[in-house]
DNA sequence: ATTTATAACTAAACCGATTTAGTTTTTATT
DNA sequence: AATAAAAACTAAATCGGTTTAGTTATAAAT
């Protein structure tokens, strides 16, 4: 069975591409093409299992039904998670996602935005390395439909979609203070995204708010964090000025921290309390079964979805639709209480 | 800045589309065009940010340097790893990964398969809902550069990249019976996976080899497994016929079943044995850590890109190209050893 | 019998590139 | 000076669709 055309249509049933084009557009009525013709091409091209080229159909139309998805890393349980459910709220609009990963590096996010604008994607969600004030801008200037999801840059005016990591980083570290622990650290990556910045300024308000004076603070570098982990927790755990809590920034450095806090034989949460902002899977399961901050994936993807197709019909770029999403907070053995 | 077209720096240089597109394409020396007339051309594209169209150009080429990955759900971490990796080798070699999740729906896989035809993708890497001959045998027909991973027809000659199920389920069942268990429990989906059928064969064969005669076997529902998974457990560690050890053949039906055990304070691994097919990323740090089989995700979507490319460049879809890949054994302490 | 309206259909332009098969101009050869 | 060869460039077809602005034939209205 060999492909078909729409050319190949009209010609063996002596009518023209554009009646049939019609037709198979549904638009045969609106253009008054005789029900009888009509059914003969559906029909014809049914029987030879006819299907558009969606790269001439895009091309004709101006439109592609298609919007791209630019994210640090799909192997990351978060952005897997986010990036199935923008595929299937996108579907149920009729929308295809292209999906690529720009490996937190700046250049490779700019040139995948453009690849994907010159693919004609119709509007784009980003997790952006938040170092690319360059192409976010010309998105602006181009008034290219997009949104920002989980990171987004505070001294641009745009779309985005993020989590309360100030005030859920802010609870969590009060729940341990009210918990009785005083000597909390906080680890983290060193890195300007402000999701980072935000969870550190939470856990340092609320230790302001009540008058501890000491913070524990482990900034490891984005690139060498495995190594780095060892020492950093070495050093928290280290008398006398040992930490009785540490809270963790993102689940994969709570995954090392925990692996490395069990190699000293720590005791948690007895010795140490631990809570995580995000989980993996298996975090209710681990010994202790670690508190964590939940991220409100499925509703980030919906909102980033439904906020972008909105300006995809409108062909507008707009910019003042923020929304922040609370976390949950899911209490486990790992902090102390139950 | 507006968006400028080939059209528009022909006109504007006063050349004609074609010298412009030879030099932009790198081949302004093939095509002979004077030196000066190409820096020209190079600099005011760079100058006005020229970007093509990629529809027009995969329309008029009849090549879009894009390949399709179908998979039955990018959530789950062992196909975002594999999407992960499959996109970093494919963009090695320029091409582009434009995903969609089955949600393990062969209907819908077979629309997959088509709408990335008629996005005139190269070719396929698929992770089959294996219900969907019909479409696998189209795109042989059509001699379609295809290739599968993961899950294989056992009835259709074809390209894939699977890991040896059998002999690896086999192995952990024979590990288990080396250390001294005898009534080994497997849990498992009912489902006509070919993966999942020849993880059961490997575990029965194995225990026929050892002349055990009796084997406790749990097939969940594939939908609703999450519910059935605690009367599953329920009846394996009834008296008198109590299982001393679980194989798991799943990741997620292992965290599934070790809730569970746990629920019934079964102790693991002295009461109990686990060992799990394929893992999630803290099973090192549960209690007990989850013995595991490790799939080589990064080798299997490196062999497959490099099989798919080699039929795309050859306009071939070959089916002879079979890799059955090893699985590791992380041996922890769930497994009663170390 | 002429005009008007409607039904049914189509030619050709267009989307934005690539590419074939030239043409024109210049230089080299005899 | 005539011819061949090479250099530099281009017109127009093509990819496979969509869509605008018609045309033609028939029926209805005056």
């Amino acid at each position: 069975m060999k492909k078909i055309y729409l050319k190949d249509i009209a010609q063996n049933l002596g009518l023209s591409k554009t009646t049939v084009s019609f037709v198979l557009n549904g638009k045969g009525d609106q253009n008054k093409i005789n029900v009888n013709t009509q059914n003969k091409i559906l029909e014809y091209a049914a029987k030879y299992n006819y299907k558009p080229n969606e790269l001439a159909r895009g091309l004709s139309r101006g439109k592609t039904e298609t919007i791209g998805l630019i994210i640090p890393n799909i192997s990351d349980t978060f952005y897997a998670k986010i990036a199935g459910r923008i595929e299937k709220k996108a579907k149920e609009f009729g929308y295809t996602v292209v999906f690529s990963s720009s490996n937190e590096h700046s250049a490779d996010e700019g040139k995948l935005i453009q690849s994907m604008l010159n693919r004609q994607v119709e509007g784009l969600i980003i997790a952006s390395t938040q170092q690319n004030q360059k192409d976010i801008e010309q998105l602006i200037r181009m008034n290219f439909p997009f949104i920002l999801i989980d990171r987004h840059y505070p001294e641009i005016e745009t779309n985005y979609v993020v989590v309360d990591n100030f005030g859920s980083m802010k609870n969590a570290t009060e729940h341990l203070l009210n918990l009785g622990r005083r000597k909390i650290g906080f680890i983290s990556l060193e890195s300007n995204l402000e999701a980072l910045k935000q969870r550190l300024l939470g856990y340092t308000k609320a230790l302001v708010e009540n008058n501890i004076k000491t913070s524990y603070i482990k900034e490891l570098s984005s690139n060498e964090y495995k190594e780095q982990m060892k020492d950093a927790i070495e050093e928290l755990i280290k008398y006398p000025n040992k930490v009785d809590a540490i809270l963790f920034s993102t689940h994969y450095l709570t995954a090392l921290g925990v692996r490395e806090l069990k190699n000293f034989n720590i005791a948690m949460p007895n010795e140490v309390a631990i809570i995580s902002f995000d989980e993996l899977s298996a975090f209710d399961l681990v010994d202790p079964p670690i508190t964590s901050l939940i991220q409100p994936v499925d509703k980030m993807g919906d909102v980033a979805v439904e906020i972008l197709l909105k300006d995809i019909e409108n062909k507008k770029c707009s910019v003042d639709k923020k929304v922040i999403l609370e976390t949950g907070f899911r209490i486990r053995k790992s902090c102390g209480s139950v």
